[in-house]
DNA sequence: TTGTATGCGTTATCAA
DNA sequence: TTGATAACGCATACAA
């Protein structure tokens, strides 16, 4: 690490001429390119090593028009989901010698909107979203704007993009199966908004659960638009008080689960054996309640994962046709059924 | 949002071309400079706006040496403390057309002087940056890098840093006295690792209050190197399987403190009564829980929000001399106590 | 295999 | 008040 305060930055010309050779021989050492002489490349390397060559990345992305930025959008960066999520992005682009610019929506249309033509006005190789979906209108101007992107968590049934989701539909239906062969009969659903391809797909889930071990719906037991803690602290609670209460919840996330939880502990229900709970995600927190939280999903850090990888192979192969994933969903089980 | 997939990209030249100006002209226009007649600014601006002229970023920054964007580098993405922090520091910046650019150093040192090269390649404007505190060397090296920084929850007691950071001695005063004036003796501290600043600050508070209010410590009672939900758990576990428990736990965090949560419950003890619960940060988890956290702090949000602030003065106005910040810590009542 | 020259889209320095 | 022109640091078409 040679800190030097006082010294300009060493540029390629400064190499090239160090190395006595033209600048763009230099460049070409430096980025791997064929046409030149090993003993050239050897010595133009030895020699910005030498002086600490750090290419400027600004003035590269000028010329070639790639920044080597991903620009990352989410909902809401507190919200264990998306924070591990954000992991999951950084530590699979970290090596490819990306960076990331964040931006969060806090699931707000003009804020949605807004968080793209940042990313955008930073000129980013390409961004990964999690779209709000309360209008299709920022991910089709994504779309007329030409940048390669992949949307995680939620989809558009009507849009053909690149996506990275769970298949929540699946999700739904283990879930609830598992409650149902815990032997529960009234079994409540806190979900998130409809509007949400997860919410609406994890629902689906749900009621062919129901149906499919003959167990009827019923519609007062499901309450949606719930993302928060708060959300499903105050529902939970409700549903929990009344004459006939529900004997296990499904909740939409393992952070609605927290909010149900505790409600549960509120009303001193004992968990597992008054109520049984289900939460989504397996994020972290699903391990740091008590009791554990039986959760469904697949680590969100995995998604963030592939969902980078995805976007940086849409980067390299200009691959127009939108590739398509869906990341089965497995129960997970822990104390709370 | 005129979203124009084919066409290339509005410049500044054809602006100038459309209004019949110099290039130059447009980009004093457009920069609000001072030498410019009104009625030729105006001319620039209206069509400007007409042909949907946004500004290259890039070669912006390439030519003024400035790219409005600012390294954030934290401990750790997925823990709600630093997730709160950088909401503060995005919402800060969002206003001032600044970006943030993230990395996550797991608390490791390696990865923190890998994310300091990360950033200071991508020449950020400046840099916030939560140090590891398990060297000086990485923040010796920003000092030498002559970029402008803050320091934010940590500091370090020789170096002559900007910083935005509690008041921990006195936060871990007030915590420790609360929970002597509920009456309780035995009082423990789940500590974070002592090199970090604010664990040992706290720990000094811890001790003073002890002191203060004439009670002996009881070293036995006091584990330091604790970050997790897992750390507070298995540690909480172990004190409180003692024959000679203590009644109270003065936590590190709100993270630690769910750990410790999740222990008093295994252990079937109630809270308060069995056990008092005081948690640091006063982060959305203080709430979720229950019964939700007594915690001391204010809210990490704003203390980005602060460290934010303070970077873009110190990028405005090239005062040299270290701003240091200390912000008040108050008790936050809630049910563990 | 190497070097020369041009341009990426700005901002800044000078003259006019 | 304006305009021509030179950078900023790099990549690349083309010539050698």
């Amino acid at each position: 690490m040679p800190g030097n305060v006082n010294l300009r930055r060493i540029t390629l010309r400064d190499v090239a001429k160090e190395a006595g050779v033209s600048i763009n021989t230099a460049s070409r050492a430096l980025n791997n390119k064929s046409e030149i002489s090993p003993e050239t490349k050897a010595r133009v390397l030895e020699v910005a090593q030498k002086l600490g060559y750090r290419p400027n990345r600004l003035a590269r992305a000028l010329r070639s028009n790639k920044t080597k930025i991903i620009g990352v959008i989410v909902g809401d960066i507190a919200n264990p989901y998306f924070a591990m999520l954000i992991q999951g992005i950084e530590h699979a682009l970290r090596s490819f010698d990306y960076s990331v610019i964040l931006q969060g929506t806090d699931e707000d249309l003009d804020r949605e909107k807004q968080a793209i033509e940042v990313v955008l006005a930073e000129q980013v190789d390409g961004v990964l979203i999690t779209p709000t979906q309360k209008s299709i209108k920022p991910v089709k101007f994504l779309i007329d704007s030409g940048i390669p992107f992949v949307l995680m968590s939620r989809y558009f049934d009507d849009l053909e993009t690149s996506f990275v989701i769970m298949d929540d539909k699946q999700g739904g239906f283990i879930a609830t199966e598992h409650l149902i062969q815990k032997g529960h009969k009234r079994i409540a659903m806190i979900n998130g908004p409809f509007h949400i391809s997860s919410a609406a797909e994890r629902y689906t889930g749900y009621l062919q659960a129901l149906q499919y071990y003959g167990l009827e719906g019923d519609e007062s037991l499901v309450v949606h638009g719930c993302l928060t803690v708060k959300d499903g602290y105050r529902v939970a609670l409700r549903l929990l008080k009344r004459r006939r209460r529900p004997t296990a919840i499904f909740a939409f996330s393992d952070f609605v689960a927290l909010g149900v939880l505790q409600a549960a502990h509120k009303l001193a229900l004992k968990i597992p054996d008054d109520l049984a709970i289900v939460g989504f995600d397996d994020t972290f927190l699903s391990v740091c309640t008590y009791p554990p939280l039986t959760t469904v999903g697949s680590s969100p850090e995995q998604l963030g994962q592939r969902a980078a990888k995805l976007l940086l192979e849409l980067l390299s192969t200009k691959a127009d046709k939108p590739v398509q994933m869906r990341i089965p969903a497995r129960l997970v089980l822990r104390g709370s059924t």
